[in-house]
Parts: structure tokens; sequence; C-alpha cells
DNA sequence: GAATCCACTGGGCATTATGCATAGCGGTCG
DNA sequence: CGACCGCTATGCATAATGCCCAGTGGATTC
């Protein structure tokens, strides 16, 4: 669970230059390739490390507009509303909150025009109360990990 | 750019099973080793994938709680915002959008109590005006891109 | 219709990485 | 003090990689 400096480092390297191998990271970092097995292996098992799927980028498959819908969901709907979304393939991630909505989603759609489809086909749903959409214009910071890793190996 | 059948199936598994090579895709996807090989070479200098980035989990790091915050932002510190907002570990994601807010960002934190530690160091710069946060539940859908990739390429 | 292009196939080859096993070497802790 | 643990270092058989080439089938072009 507790990450020191090796864990750390090692994850930065997978980060930066993903393509190398068990071997070329020990040299990397300058230890054994047992050692770097064994951390990979712990942080793996651990559940630090959840896998080392593709990044595939939306905007290069077509999909280049991004939003946020919070919505508001009919009191014991939820359920039925998640399990909607979930066949919905524009739905990239779907959370529950606390505050003014109940549920928070990220939308991709082929542009402005389209995201008014994908949101009819999201809201489209009776457990759906209210919607509110927020385009993404820029993304100053992409979805990152290592300066929170670096902060977690670092204490 | 756009993507066939064979792209699709091959992003769909390697997202499955990762770890697998090249050689060994081939075998599965019942095609030759070259095709795979010009096929993955094709989709990474497309931008279709970004990389092979490990999957680190911020809850296994010890950072358990995630949330969204919605800011708005004085006219004009945009730029310094984000610039703040960036030397932050624990936020892992931001955006500036359209509506109500100015940017939207993802947070996490060590506890619901470390939470406000967090929000206070995000809001503590002076172009923000103001900040509401919505602290996640639960994720029914996690972060995901199969079943776009399915959608972009069986058409 | 014929020539051309292109992606895919299937094979070969040298180099390199992997998985697995071994033994030695400091540390820490009861 | 002895046991344990993580790291180092090495060896070896197997497997994958990067790179090469010649051939084939389908689509495009002239």
């Amino acid at each position: 669970m507790a990450i020191d400096h090796l864990d750390g480092a090692l994850l930065e390297l997978l980060a930066r230059e993903p393509r190398i191998g068990v071997l070329e990271a020990s040299r990397r970092l300058g230890v054994a390739r047992g050692t770097v097995q064994a951390r990979l292996d712990r942080l793996q098992s651990n559940g630090v490390i959840r896998g080392f799927g593709p990044d595939v980028d939306p905007a290069a498959l077509g999909y280049p507009v991004t939003a946020f819908a919070t919505l508001e969901i009919k009191q014991g709907q939820g359920s039925d509303v998640r399990a909607h979304l979930a066949t919905v393939p524009e739905v990239l991630e779907l959370h529950t909150t606390t505050g003014h909505g109940d549920m928070l989603c990220r939308l991709v759609a082929r542009s402005n025009a389209d995201l008014q489809r994908v949101i009819d086909r999201v809201v489209g749903f009776d457990g759906i109360v209210r919607a509110s959409t927020a385009i993404v214009m820029e993304n100053p910071v992409p979805l990152r990990i290592i300066p929170l890793v670096k902060q977690a190996a670092g204490d």
C-alpha cells in the first residue's frame, strides 16, 4: 500500500516510456532486474497499478467534443439511470455525487451539434429530472497521476 | 484517422490484456504479425493511441476521496489560475468550460477532512471567485473507452 | 483490359527480453 | 544471535522482437 521512492521512480519511468521492458527499466533505475520485477508484481497485486491499457484519444477517433453533464435524478431511480447511461458509448465516465446534482458524467461527441443528440439520448430517460451541461473548451491539465505519485512516494 | 474493424478488435484486445505482445495479439486476432505491427504503428502515429501508461489507482496510493470542483474565475486571471492548479498534485485534471462555472477540476484527497485542505489550497488563490465542490460517492461507470471504440469501428 | 499500388501473408534470421532458478549479501527484528 | 527479508548478480532455456524479403489478392488508374 505504501509507496517508496523506488516505486515512485518506477511508476514515473513507466508513465514516461511505457513500452520499455523490465530489463530496460532496471538499467535506467540502476537496480537489479529481479527487484524491478518484484516491485511491479507488488504494485499490481496491491492494486496501485490497475493495468497498462492503451490510452485512447477520443478526439482521434472522431469525437473531439467533451462535455460534463450534471444530472438530477428522481428518487429511487438511481440504478435504472446508471444502467441506462452504461449503455451509451459516448458516456465515458459516470459518478454519483453529493451536492446540487446527483450524478456527474463525462460525455464525448462528434461535434457540438452531435452533442445535442448525445444529450438527448442521455436525458431521454424517465428517471432523469434535469441536466445541465458544461462543454469543455480547453484542457490545461490532462488527466495525470505523476505529481500525486511523487507526493505519495516522497513522504 | 478512421478506425476499421481490425483496429477496433486490436484496441479491445489490448484493453483487456495489455501485457500481451504483438505476436500473441496476432495469434488472437488471426492475422499476421506484421499486420498487427503495422496497425499499432499507425494507431500510435495517428494519435489514436496516446500511450500505454500504467493506470494508477489514487485510492491505492492513499487518496480514496475524489471530488469535482467547479470554479468561477475573475476575468483575465485564467492563465494564472491554470498555472496555480497545475502545481497542486491533488488536481488530477483541469478543464475550462462553458456554463455556470469557468473551470472544472478533478481532485483527490486522503479523507473528507483532507479534502478541505486540498480545496483550501486550490481556492486560496487570488483569481478564484467561488468554488463549488461535489464529492464522488460511487463510480458506476469508471473511465472507459471500449464502447466508443466499438462504435467508431463498426460504421 | 492491363499496369500499378497497397495491405496482408508467411517465412527466415540475428538479437534481445523473459521466466525461472540459484547463491551471496547486508540490513532489521524478535 | 539467529532468522528473515529484500536486493544483487548470474545463468540458462524459451520466447518475442525488429527487420528483411517474396508472393498474393483486391482495388484503383490509365
